[in-house]
Order: C-alpha cells, then structure tokens, then sequence
DNA sequence: GCAATATCGCTACCTGGGTTGCGCAATTGA
DNA sequence: TCAATTGCGCAACCCAGGTAGCGATATTGC
C-alpha cells in the first residue's frame, strides 16, 4: 500500500485536514453528534464542503476520524499486580467512555445517554469501514490488556485453564452494556466490582482442583 | 394518566397503526434501518406520512416500537438449576439480539455489523424517553434473571456476599459487547464460557456442583 | 513555457426526515 | 340538525447529508 500517490497535480492542502478535525471535533464535543453540521465545520474550518467529502465520505468517516484522533495511546503496564493493572487499564476506558457519553449534552445531572459512543457504534454498523477502522484504533491497548491477563496466568496469578479472551470481555463488556443500554454511571466503584467479579472466578483455586 | 382521552372528534383508525407497524417492520427486517423510508413505510401501509407522525414523532420512535413489538415476553423458569436457567435465559437474549444484528444485511458470511442493534442503541441515546421505553420493555426479562440469582443465593447456591446486579451485568455485558463492539459472534459455545466465568467466582467456596 | 493532473471553491441539485396549512371526514354533545 | 372537535389525505415546504459539474489554481514532467 503506497502510503504516498505520485504527487502530480495540485497537492492537498495538509492543514485544511487537521482545520476541519479541530472545528469537528469542538463542534462535536459542545454540541453532539445530532447537532453537528458538515456546512458548520466546513465554514468554520474555511473550507469547502466538497474538500471535506473528498477526505471523509460521511459524516460518520469525520465523526470516527476524529474520536480515533482523541484516543491517546496511553501504555498499560504490566507491575505484576493484576488487580492494580487491571484497575488502571478499566479506568482508561471508563474514561473515555465517559467523555463521550457527555459529549454534547447539557448539565443535566442523571441523563441516562449514550451520547456519541452509540453514536460511533451505530456508525461502525453503518460502514464496515469504520467498523474495522475503530476496533483498530483499540486493539493495540485491548491486546495489551489481554496480554496481561496471560502473563498473569503464567506466572501462576491467575488459573490456567481460562479463556483470557473471555475474562476480558467480562471485565470491558458491562462497561459498555451500562453505558450504551442501562445507562447506569461507570464509576470506580463499580469498576472495582467488576474486577473483583472477574477475579474472584479466576484465581488458581488450592483447597480443591480444577 | 388516563390512557383514554374524551372520545371527541374523529377516532383513530386502528387498523392504521397495525398496518404501519407491519409495513415498518418488514421493511425494517429486509431494508434494515438506513434503507427505510418513511414515506415507504406510509405508502405501504396506504396513509398518509402526517398520520403516521402523528403516531411516532420520528423514525427512532417508530422503530422503537415495532422492535419492542417483537420482543414477545416468554418467562423465564426457575427450576433450582441455575446454570440450565441462566443458560436458557442468555439464549433468549442472544436470539434476540441476533436477530436485530442481521437485518437487512446480505447475507456476508462473516460481517460484523452490529444492524439494527446498534441504530436501536443510537435512538435510545438521541431520545431520552426512548430510551425509558425500551429499558421497559426488558425490565420485567431482566428482574427475573436477576431473581433467579437472588433466589440461587438463597438456597445456597450461589455465595451471599456478592452484588447479584453486577454478576448480572457480567453475564449479560459480554454479549451487547461482542455484538455492539467487536462484532464477534454470540453463539451457544460462547454463552457457555460467559456462563462458566461468571459462576466459578460466584459459587460458594466450600460447595462443588455437580 | 506548456501539457497533464489533481485539488479547491462555488453553485446547483437530489434525497429523505420532519413540519405546516388546509379542506374534508367522522365522531360527540346539544 | 348543527357546532365543536379531532383524524385524515394532500401538497408544499424546510433542513441537512451528500453529489455533480465547472472554472480556477497549484503542482510535476517535458
């Protein structure tokens, strides 16, 4: 895949990429997903509106590219206390969740709303594109995280005749199903349940074997 | 609340709320959620588009209700073996939302869109009553399944110190994450290996099941 | 300098969700 | 029978996502 096209004819103007992502991505977090108009972030960014769609072709394609730009990829670390890490890694995403649960959306105190993650799923399930596109954007952490489930297994942390793939969608899984159905707050809290749900199962078991 | 208002002027036509809920429905089934038409859907159903926004002030409300509509409300069983009934009762859910997944989806063998589950979560966070409405609809499914952990506590089956909403949340979680997010499939053997983790932690720790 | 190429901005347009206004039809109450 | 009320179908309209065509502009290669 040449990343870089013979570079004939008038080269792209760089800078009216990163314009149109900023305008996106302010218009977005004040005013959501629904409000955001491509006319409002082509005229903000002082760009036309066929410029934007000859980068992004919907605006599901700027809406992800932007969100994908905001995930900073922060390293999980590996300490060897899976409690501790685990708890770092979960609030990571809590994290993010959150801030795109609010996005958009006015002080009220108890909205139950999704906001733009659902948003971003629904795009995903629009375009396969953008499907494969965000899941890339998590992999690389995802992976690190189930990484550090395995290695606890082998170190003898955690029972060895585990699925790891599936303790982590037990750890991540609630987390989306409060925020995109339930709408039930993602706290620390209960992010400290979950992992004490998750571990509880997955400790090397002594007083009788598997 | 009074469900009936004076019954003056000119009633509703029923059967016309019938009709374009079945027409939405079908169209929804075979188009999925971006390729129906509103007008479609009125033409179909031989009205009006006035009469049927009349009924559901946007699309998001109209499929709302006719997917809530297909939710039909099959109890779930406490036989006293928590694992048959928490597997027949994720099986319910997994149908369901396997169901949604593929609408309207060629038949790609392998997609991982997550249809009509996902623009469903979309009008639950686009509008906050739909969102009431749709949690209604699976609240009575989801207090049973909970019920049955509670009871499973009480006879001794399951331990007593743990939060029986979080363990739900672990079992349920995990299949709206594959479906929403990662796209993977929701089969029989993964509600398997969902059951298996959640109740390995949860079973008290002097008991063996058979 | 000049042809070829590709972007840019602009305008006009199509589509589909959603609204408005109006004349007509169907019901209730007097 | 007649007024009040409410639903219906129709047509026109607004708005925002997205497309098409075009002249102008900026680059590469000769």
């Amino acid at each position: 895949m040449p990343e870089r096209g013979p570079s004939r004819g008038r080269p792209r103007d760089i800078d009216a990429d990163r314009r149109i992502l900023i305008a996106a991505r302010d218009l977005l977090l004040v005013n959501g997903y629904a409000a955001l108009s491509i006319d409002e972030v082509a005229g903000q960014a002082g760009v036309a509106k066929t410029t934007l769609y000859r980068r992004w072709p919907t605006k599901d394609h700027l809406i992800v590219a932007v969100v994908a730009l905001m995930q900073d990829d922060v390293p999980i670390l590996d300490t060897g206390d899976i409690r501790a890490d685990l708890t770092d890694y979960l609030r990571q995403v809590a994290d993010g969740l959150n801030t795109m649960r609010r996005a958009g959306l006015p002080e009220s105190a108890d909205d139950r709303s999704a906001g733009v993650v659902a948003e971003i799923a629904a795009a995903a399930a629009r375009h396969a594109d953008l499907g494969t596109l965000i899941r890339a954007v998590f992999a690389r952490r995802n992976a690190m995280a189930i990484g550090l489930l395995a290695s606890a297994a082998r170190r003898g942390a955690l029972r060895t005749d585990l699925d790891v793939a599936v303790l982590f969608d037990q750890l991540v899984g609630p987390l989306y199903y409060r925020i995109l159905v339930t709408g039930e707050p993602v706290d620390h809290p209960y992010l400290d349940l979950i992992i004490d749900g998750a571990l509880r199962g997955a400790r090397p078991s002594h007083a009788h074997p598997a």
